[in-house]
RNA sequence: CGGGGUGUAGCGCAGCUUGGUAGCGCACUCGCUUUGGGAGCGAGGGGCCGCAGGUUCAAAUCCUGUCACCCCGACCA
């Protein structure tokens, strides 16, 4: 197969487009493969269309090669599917949702877990149909708030899905192992830098739950990797290292302070730095981090409207990280708590408040880790113009729980080795998940057993962005002239570039050596347009086709240019070995 | 939802302050020359100046309203 760009349905643009940030998207855009339709809807032109498809094509061996069966669901989906899972409600404004002219309402599906469930339960009744896997690649719907960066967060993308379906725990581990390793050879192959990072398992328990994430700087992700061992995780789901637990004997009593006009921690630092005859801290002086800080937060259960009050501990020199407390609480709603809301528990009071009378408030009280059982605080003492020094927990309060609360910082310490941690953005390109029972119990999902009992399913979910693949892969291999596919996905193998407005000598060679390389198999660009060398070379080096053969005026010395578009090297081939050259080069594994 | 910005030819932009009936570059069509790094000259085609209302003899330009889009943040099974 060929394609000539005389024919070809695209056309490059010299400028970026204003409307571009993103150097994938600009490029994405310039180079013709892909057009914007409405924010986060883009069409795909033939070019994008060939990289699309090599994607999928991956997708699908990998897949296959595992014993996952593909199958395909409907995007339009009618209510009662997703009201029988409570997603109809829980899932807010981010459904795309339309009515039929019978004005019965429809969604476009944001995710399919509810028709594979499905499907399996009715089709399915037996312990010896297990285990099973299937898969999808489908167009998803979900009405971001904000799509961004082209295709890498669009509101219509295609995603490659699939669930397995287990008697076991031991099974599922097993499936759960088969994907996670079909998605290392995806990846692989696919060209990408990636991550394996601990991911959340969310509300819908189970055990195990990674991401797959490509490093680039405008990745939405934030993970971090220790500069030692081998950890990794979204800082949705990091664990960082803690101090020992103290004994809560060490400490002096509480001491109720003084500290009329200090609402915020600068200020009370300022203060108790002030008053002599408090027992300093260790380190002398006190700082922010020897101070306990209360957020109030509130929280939801989804497709109700009663907040409840949370409050959360952390050391005063953090910030609470509201983004990863809201994956560890999904699909609970969190949010600040605002006036509106202290107004319901008068107890507290705001800049002075402790943890010392929650209980009694009967308010739900977290702290991080890094809040460990018999350390000793300075807090708020529950009155306007107080604090109190030396209160411990597990001696003057007790909390409900501990939750990863704090924003992660550079430098934070690895929780397996103590090694500092790296803070790095990436693109989520795949996730896989063990799901467990939960879902299964919800949509009762069971298959008789050869006692003949029921055994609940237990179920993994794995997804690949196919779509965002594509912008992920240009994001992570472009440089400054252009695009640089990876030959598996390249929407061709070799671009010919007759280096001549019409030349007719130079213009059939190139007419014969692209002849000769598609009977081979190679699949060709050729620039046969009647352009001026610069432009030709200019939009090969943006296309990024790997190999790039040009025909121009060496060929009156009986050679031709071989051009590798990664590294830029170059050098001269006969033209008598131009077909085998190339060849050679296309079939080098890289 | 909060903050900032932009809507003029397929793409990138100027014109708006100070109203006078729309312009530049690229792309496109034709001719001649050129031919290994986005060629030159000449001749052309292409515009509900986001939309609606208002002021005015006259509105891309001034006023009011509205819609859309982009960027940052919030949000994102």
């Amino acid at each position: 197969m060929s394609l000539r760009m005389s024919t070809l349905f695209v056309r490059t643009l010299r400028d970026d487009p204003a409307d571009a940030e993103v150097p994938s998207h600009r490029l994405l855009i310039r180079g013709g493969y892909i057009r914007r339709i409405a924010p986060g809807v883009y069409s795909w032109l033939p070019l994008g269309m060939a990289v699309l498809r090599n994607v999928e094509r991956v997708v699908r061996e990998e897949m296959d090669g595992i014993g996952a069966q593909e199958v395909h669901f409907p995007a339009l989906i009618p209510r009662e599917i997703f009201e029988a899972s409570g997603r109809w409600a829980a899932y807010g404004d981010g459904l795309f949702r339309l009515h039929d002219r019978k004005n019965a309402d429809y969604l476009l599906a944001p995710t399919h877990e509810e028709l594979f469930t499905l499907l399996v339960k009715s089709e399915l009744s037996s312990y010896k149909d297990f285990p099973l896997s299937l898969y999808q690649i489908q167009t998803k719907y979900r009405d971001e708030a904000r799509p961004r960066a082209g295709i890498l967060r669009g509101r219509e993308f295609i995603m490659k899905d699939s669930y397995s379906f287990d008697l076991t725990d031991e099974g599922l581990a097993a499936s759960y192992k088969a994907h996670r390793d079909a998605y290392e050879r995806i990846f692989t192959r696919l060209g990408f830098d990636y991550r394996i990072v601990f991911a959340v398992s969310g509300a819908m328990g189970g055990s195990a739950s990674e991401e797959f994430l490509a490093p680039t700087p405008v990745g939405e992700d934030t993970f971090v990797q220790c500069t030692n061992c081998d950890y990794a995780a979204n800082t949705e789901a990091v664990e960082i290292a803690v101090p020992l637990p103290m004994t809560a004997t060490e400490h002096p009593a509480q001491l109720v302070l003084d500290t009329p006009d200090t609402p915020t921690i600068a200020t009370l630092v300022d203060r108790l730095n002030s008053i002599d005859d408090l027992p300093r801290p260790a380190a002398g002086q006190f700082s922010a981090a020897d101070t306990l800080k209360n957020v109030v937060l509130k929280t939801r259960m989804p497709g109700t409207d009663k907040w409840q009050l949370l409050v959360v501990g952390v050391p005063g020199d953090r910030e609470v990280d509201l983004k990863r407390l809201s994956g560890q609480f999904e699909p609970v709603e969190v949010a600040q708590a605002e006036p509106a809301d202290f107004a319901t528990a008068p107890g507290l009071v705001k800049g002075y408040i402790g943890p010392q009378i929650l209980a009694d408030l009967e308010i739900r009280y977290l702290v991080d880790p890094t809040v460990t059982n018999g350390s000793a605080w300075v807090t708020g003492a529950n009155v306007a113009g107080k604090h109190a020094a030396f209160v411990v927990r597990g001696r003057d309060f007790t909390p409900d729980g501990e939750i990863g609360a704090v924003e992660i910082r550079d430098g934070d310490r690895c929780s397996r080795c103590g090694s500092p941690l790296q803070i790095s953005n990436g693109i989520e390109l795949g996730h896989v998940f063990q799901l467990g029972r939960k879902y299964a119990e919800v949509f009762g999902l069971t298959a008789l057993g050869p006692d003949g009992k029921p055994v609940t399913i237990t179920m993994g979910s794995y997804g690949v962005g196919v779509t965002r693949a594509v912008a992920a892969v240009a994001e992570q291999t472009l440089d400054e002239r252009g695009l640089c596919w990876p030959r598996e996905i390249a929407p061709a193998d070799v671009h010919i570039v007759p280096a001549h407005k019409n030349d007719t000598v130079i213009f059939a060679e190139a007419e014969r050596i692209t002849a000769e390389l598609e009977v081979l198999g190679v699949r060709v660009l050729l620039d046969d347009r009647k352009a001026s060398p610069g432009v030709k070379f200019a939009d090969s080096e943006l296309l990024g086709v790997p190999t790039i053969l040009i025909i121009g005026r060496g060929l009156a010395d009986g050679v031709v240019e071989l051009r590798d578009r990664r590294t830029g090297d170059r050098r001269d081939v006969p033209v008598a070995d131009a077909v085998a050259e190339v060849l050679a080069e296309v079939r080098t594994p890289r």
